[in-house]
Formats: structure tokens, C-alpha cells, sequence
DNA sequence: CTGACTTTGTACACCCCCTTTCCTAACCCC
DNA sequence: GGGGTTAGGAAAGGGGGTGTACAAAGTCAG
């Protein structure tokens, strides 16, 4: 990819603006501190983002004795985004301001049977259309709508090419969206979406290198090398759940024996607890949801079957993770989505031991393991993070090829 | 890390030189197009090789009727530059000229006993001046000197952090070094020597992201991602070989059990040898190259013992090479070092076969495994690019930090 | 309440980078 | 030797970031 002088100017609008999302009322020169920029090149960006509504003036701020600093934040009103997440029974969708906040949700069950991509694409379109009039925002305030679906995905041609739950190939998903959803379409796959969440809001804010580890009923991991999202040549990096954890393992769906997403997955670890207590209370067959939410109050209540089934899954867990860290020497691993989120702490403590146990003592020494601090859905916000990128990437380009519009008083006269 | 403008100069110059190593009587018009760049630039880069004495113009190429095109190549005479490849049980040194074709060659044996840093520093000055000699170079043209030392590296503060042969801990390489080598110098570790060598000369040129597996006693992956060398926060990624294969495998010097190491590291394929036929003749008990060598011939000679044991090992080693494709999604795995060169197209045919087995099919499809087409020794050959790298990337800061000429006329009186 | 001091933020000049355009140099052919 | 053609250099232009001068907008002392 040829890297132009363009590239750093959208790298700083970024870090700009997730700055001041960040730390929402804030001075110019806070930023520039924070970002490392020049004042100069601050004010500037500043100044574009005020012209685009992201931001508005607020107000000042005493300075030790000379002229207050302005204080800018996100304008909420200034736009709303749309993440939508869809995964195998549902389709979850909800509308954000400009400071990330979630102004309104919707979602729609996606039953056995009903997964054509017309049914589904109809049930996003039926979701994006209540959370817009639950809000009550105005059409054109939406930027754009971003759209998680599991699989491999080609963002450019807004291609499904393979969403293993349905056994998709080749949808042309975006297209048919299109064709009910009016707004700006940003096409990619959950693992992503979780990892520019994080990038952007959550743990690996600020770092080079960090790994965002999902664990959901599917698997994967969420690669941002670089300072940026690491997608591989096909779009499909980050298929971490179809590494080989144990050589001749469990068979997983995906053909292969032995992968991770067999043993830490939802469902793997209600394996790893039909396999140490076949009758235990905390099963409920069938019910993922139910079983981890079992589990997470049997840990907390010490119980010692949920106890033992958190430990395995940790070792598992750690000796998986603990690739990650010798492979790439990340700054911070993050375990985001729902199982990470409910099963909390617990799981996190037992992971860190069990990858001190696995790793090198130097790329460890530099990694730090952390739960997601995103409350919400990751997804979600992921894919309406993908909007807000969209919407960003497109200040650059000029219009139409007219001369600049010289808004800025031109020599006021005498 | 911040990036500036000076980074695309800096990279373009790179690959502009990269270009004329690779073809090298070449043609401006040629570069542009190689490049993607426009003329102007090529031209302005060519001016400053041509400055710097590292290319020379070769003479003209017929053009469709119009004036010749001036060609530049490699001015083979205009420096050269020395890599060191710091083994357990030898130091090799070679000599580049500026094409990178060997000029010179020398070779230290490392004795068991004799791996105090100072006896190995001994040895590298040796050779590093047996080289110099030998070439008959002045020692004004030695451009640098590139330094591979196995295991954990601080590029930065040069200090070999640990090296696991011989327990060195935090070792200040580069100091002891300068104080017997008075060329610039430049330390880092083999995994990235190979990965350099390969994103400059071998298979992963041109290539955005790629994976140079490194297949000797130790192994290792030398990571190019996102078109450079992905070091991670501590300069310890690619820490391949000690990624879990096997959970509760074999035991691994680590500490840990299953790595990959342990079973496509040439003391693992050992190991598979004496599992499959304890008593083969083509075990060389304490000779891990002899051993090598022996199978490498029996696979020729279509021995079926040296036939399953590639086909095992391949096994393994495709298993841990798929986790690589499924993860990192790159265009391109390359199989390098001694073991990999010396097994040769059999092995990776079998490789080939046993990721296909284990990789999803969408990373699969894009991605190529090939055996490294560099025919001498890479590491060395790798630790000199780095010694490349460096003399080209000098060129950019002005040398002399004068105060700016201040030649805009100031307040013009009246 | 006025003037000195301090700090912010903008306008502008400047440097670096790449590209486009124009023009000259250098060849071919007729 | 002129016309046609192609190569390559020089200059202009646009994008980006930074340093500096200066106006704006406060505080504080007298």
C-alpha cells in the first residue's frame, strides 16, 4: 500500500478527535499535549471538526493569569451513528451520538430457519429504522451505519463471503442493505469491530500494539499492530479460534481438531464442564447464555465445580493467549464480548497465571492482561466506530473541484 | 510512534534501491513503474543514491526513437557492508559489496566453555577484520557492520537482553563490540535478520504482510506486517517456536511443554527420527546437521523412513504454519534456514499438503508457501541490509545542525 | 481604571514530501 | 539538418506539520 503525506493527516484527525471523546471538555492545548502535535497543527484540526459539527465550543478555562483556554467537546447533536451487530439468532442494533453514548437500541430475533440473507437484511433494515425513530433524529444527521457480520468479509465490495452460521457465501450483503437503508454502509466482521472499539474507547487506546480477544460462542482475536487494525491480505486476519491449541483435539465445526475455539468458546467451555461434572445443576443443555451465567455466579459464590470448569477454561485460555504473546509482543491483550464480560475477573486472574506459566518472560514482562472496560456491546460500538472513520476519511477530499470556500473573513475592510 | 513525512521519504528510498538491487542495470522509467512513484521523485532519489555513491550510472538503453534511457546500477565499489551471524557453536561473517553479493567470508568455531561475551566478542573482531582483509577494502568504505545474536535484543541500547545458549543476561554486545570494531554497527536477532532478508531480496518482496519461518536448531517467525518488520513493544515478537502445539507435549528447554520447537526445531525432528525407528542409521546422535543431511538424502533416495519422518515433522510444522496463515492472514510464508534449505522441495511440498488440512479455506487461498530463494546465509546476509538500512536512513538528517540561513529579508525598512 | 504582564490562538512563513507541467536535451528517421 | 519522439531536469503547486509573530483576552498591581 503506498503511504502518502494524506495518511498522516487522517491518522491525526483520529487521534484528535478520540481524544476529545476522550476526555470530552478539553483545551486545545491539552490535546496537543496528548497527541503530540504541534499547536499549530491542533488548531487546525480543531478548527476542521468545528466546521463539521463533530465539535462545539463550550466554554473556557481559567489559565494561570493570561487568556482562558477554550474548552471544545463532542457535539452530540451534531450527528448520530448506527452500529449493527448481527450474529447467528439475533440482530442487535443501536444509535450513538457523536460522544459515543448510545441514544437507542433494537433488536430483532433471527430464528432457526429464518437466516436467508433477505430475512435477515429485513430485520436489520426493521432495526435501523426503530432506533432512528426512537430517537427522533432527523435523517440527516445520520453519518453512517456500520455493520458487523460474523465470517469473512470484504469491506470494499461489501461482500459476505462466508458466514459459517448460515452457511453464506458470497452475499452481497451491502447491496441488498442498500436497498432499504439510505444512510452511508460500512461493511466488516465482529472481530474487527470489538478491536476498533477498543482502539478507539477501551484498552488499547493509545498503544502500538495490543490484541483484543473475543470470546463469544465463536472465537477470535482482533489484531491492532501497528497503531492500526491489522486485517491481512484478505481481510481475514485475526482467526484465532481455528489455531491449533491441542494437536488431535476436539473436532471443531470448522473441520479441524484441536482448536481453540473448541475448548474456550461458549460452548467449549460447556464442554469442559459436561466433561468434569456431566450432571452438574450449572448445565443448562442448549442454553450457552444460561450456562456461562451459571457458572459466573457459581464462581462468585465458590462454588468448587464452577470454580475448577473457570480454571480449566483459563488454562486453556492462558496457553492460547500466551501465543498471542510470544507470537506478536503486544502491549496489552484485551478479552472482550459476552462470555469475557460474565464470567469478569475470576477469568482474568486465572488467565494471567496461566499465561505466566506459558509465556517468555520478556514479551511478557510487556504485556498486560485486561478486561474490556466497554461497557456496552463492543460490536455494536465497533461498527459505528467503522461509521465514524468512514465519516472522517471522506473531510479529506474536496467536494466538488472548487476552490477552497474561504468561509474565514477575507481582509475585513479598513 | 509518531509518523512524519520523513517516513514515506525514508521508505521510498528504500524501495527505490530495493528495486535497483533487484534489476539492476535499470532505468528511471523502470523504477517509476516498479514503484508506483512519479518520475520527479524517482529521479530526485536517484540523485541522492547517485550522490552517496551507492549506484552509478552503467550507460544508455535504446528508447522507441527518442533519446536513451540513462541506466544506474549498484556501484559494486562504492562501500560495503558486513553481517555477523553470532550462532551457538559458530560465529560467520560475511562481507557484502553494495548488490549484496559476498565478497568475502569468515568462519569462528565457538567452543562449548568458550561463550563468555568477551571470547565471542573475540571471535567477531577476528573475523570481522579477517573479512576486511581478505576483501582488501578500506576501511573508510565499511558502510557498517550488522550484528544477529540469538534471542531477546535491545536494538536500541544494544545490549543482548538474553540470550538462551549461553544465559547471557542483559550483555552490553554493542559496547564491548565498538570497543574492538570501529565501523558503525547495528545488533538485532536472527528471526529479523532473515525476515529483512527476505522482505529485501527473497520471497516476501513486494509483499504487504509475509511470515519467514525459521527452521534451524531454534525456531522462530520473523514477522513483516503491513509492509515492515513488526518487532512488537520490546523488539520480542516472532517467538513462534515457543508457541504451544501440543498441550502437555513435549518438554521444551523453556520450561514449557509442546511448543513448536520441540517438534520441527532440528533437535525435534530428531526426536521424531528415534520415535519412528530408534536404531536408524540415519541418526547421527550430537550432530543435528548430519542427521539433517542423512534424511535429506534418504528423502531423495526415497527411504521410507526418512519419507514418513519429513511427512511427520511436515505434519507438525503445517499444523503450527496454518495457526500463522489463520491468524495473520499474509500473502506469503517463507521457509527459511539451514533445515528448511536443506530438506527442500520435499518438505515443503508435504508442508504445503498439511496446511491445507489445517487452514481455513479464504486465508488459505491467499496465501503461498515457498522455500526462501536467498542461497547463502541469510541471517548474515540480513544482519548486512540492517547495516543498509542504517547508512540510508542517515541520509535524511542534514548533517551540520546550522541555524537556519535566516535569508528571507526581514521588516523591510520604510 | 489604566498599564504591565501572561497566556491563548490564529495567521503566516517555512520546510518536507510528492506530483504535474513545461521545457530542453538527445536520440531516430527521413 | 529538420521533424518526431522520448528522457530527464526545473519549477510550480498542493498536502502536511512546525515555529514565530501578533492580536485577543484575561490577571494583577498601582
Amino acid at each position: 500500500m503506498k503511504r502518502t503525506s494524506r495518511d498522516i493527516r487522517t491518522a491525526n484527525r483520529y487521534e484528535v478527535l478520540r481524544q476529545i471523546i476522550a476526555a470530552s471538555p478539553t483545551s486545545r492545548q491539552e490535546l496537543a499535549v496528548a497527541t503530540g502535535l504541534s499547536l499549530a497543527t491542533v488548531a487546525t484540526l480543531v478548527g476542521e471538526l468545528l466546521d463539521l459539527r463533530m465539535i462545539t465550543e463550550v466554554g473556557f478555562e481559567d489559565s494561570a493569569g493570561g487568556r482562558p483556554r477554550g474548552l471544545v467537546a463532542v457535539d452530540s447533536a451534531g450527528g448520530a451513528l448506527i452500529g449493527v451487530d448481527i450474529a447467528e439468532t439475533y440482530v442487535h442494533v443501536e444509535l450513538f451520538d457523536l460522544a459515543l453514548n448510545v441514544l437507542a437500541r433494537a433488536e430483532e430475533d433471527v430464528r432457526p430457519g429464518e437466516s436467508l440473507p433477505e430475512q435477515v437484511v429485513g430485520h436489520v433494515a426493521a432495526a435501523v429504522g426503530s432506533v432512528v425513530a426512537q430517537a427522533g433524529v432527523e435523517a440527516a444527521r445520520v453519518l453512517g451505519v456500520g455493520v458487523s457480520v460474523p465470517g469473512q468479509v470484504d469491506r470494499d465490495t461489501g461482500l459476505s463471503e462466508y458466514a459459517p452460521n448460515w452457511d453464506w457465501h458470497d452475499v452481497p450483503l451491502l447491496d441488498l442493505l442498500a436497498e432499504h437503508i439510505a444512510y452511508p454502509l460500512y461493511l466488516d466482521n465482529p472481530l474487527r469491530a470489538c478491536a476498533v472499539a477498543e482502539l478507539w474507547f477501551g484498552a488499547a487506546r493509545g498503544h502500538e500494539d495490543a490484541v483484543v480477544v473475543n470470546l463469544g460462542t465463536g472465537v477470535g482475536a482482533g489484531l491492532v499492530l501497528g497503531g492500526g487494525l491489522h486485517r491481512g491480505v484478505s481481510n481475514s486476519a485475526g482467526e484465532w479460534g481455528h489455531t491449533t491449541l491441542v494437536l488431535d483435539g476436539r473436532l471443531c465445526h470448522c473441520g479441524n481438531h484441536g482448536c481453540v475455539e473448541t475448548y474456550v468458546g461458549a460452548p467449549g467451555i460447556m464442554l469442559n464442564l459436561r466433561e468434569l461434572s456431566p450432571r452438574s445443576p450449572l448445565l443448562h443443555p442448549g442454553d450457552q447464555t444460561a450456562t456461562i451465567d451459571a457458572l459466573a455466579r457459581g464462581v462468585q459464590a465458590g462454588d468448587p465445580v464452577a470454580v475448577k470448569v473457570v480454571r480449566d477454561t483459563a488454562r486453556y485460555l492462558g496457553a492460547a493467549v500466551a501465543d498471542l504473546v510470544n507470537l506478536l509482543n503486544p502491549e496489552v491483550v484485551v478479552l472482550s464480548s459476552w462470555v469475557a464480560s460474565r464470567l469478569g475477573e475470576p477469568l482474568v486472574l486465572e488467565v494471567r497465571e496461566a499465561v505466566a506459566r506459558h509465556a517468555l518472560r520478556r514479551p511478557l514482562a510487556a504485556t498486560e492482561i485486561v478486561l474490556s472496560p466497554i461497557p456496552t456491546d463492543p460490536v455494536c460500538l465497533g461498527a459505528a466506530t467503522f461509521a465514524l472513520e468512514g465519516a472522517l476519511q471522506s473531510v479529506g477530499q474536496r467536494g466538488p473541484r472548487r476552490a477552497a470556500p474561504a468561509k474565514g473573513r477575507t481582509a475585513p475592510p479598513s
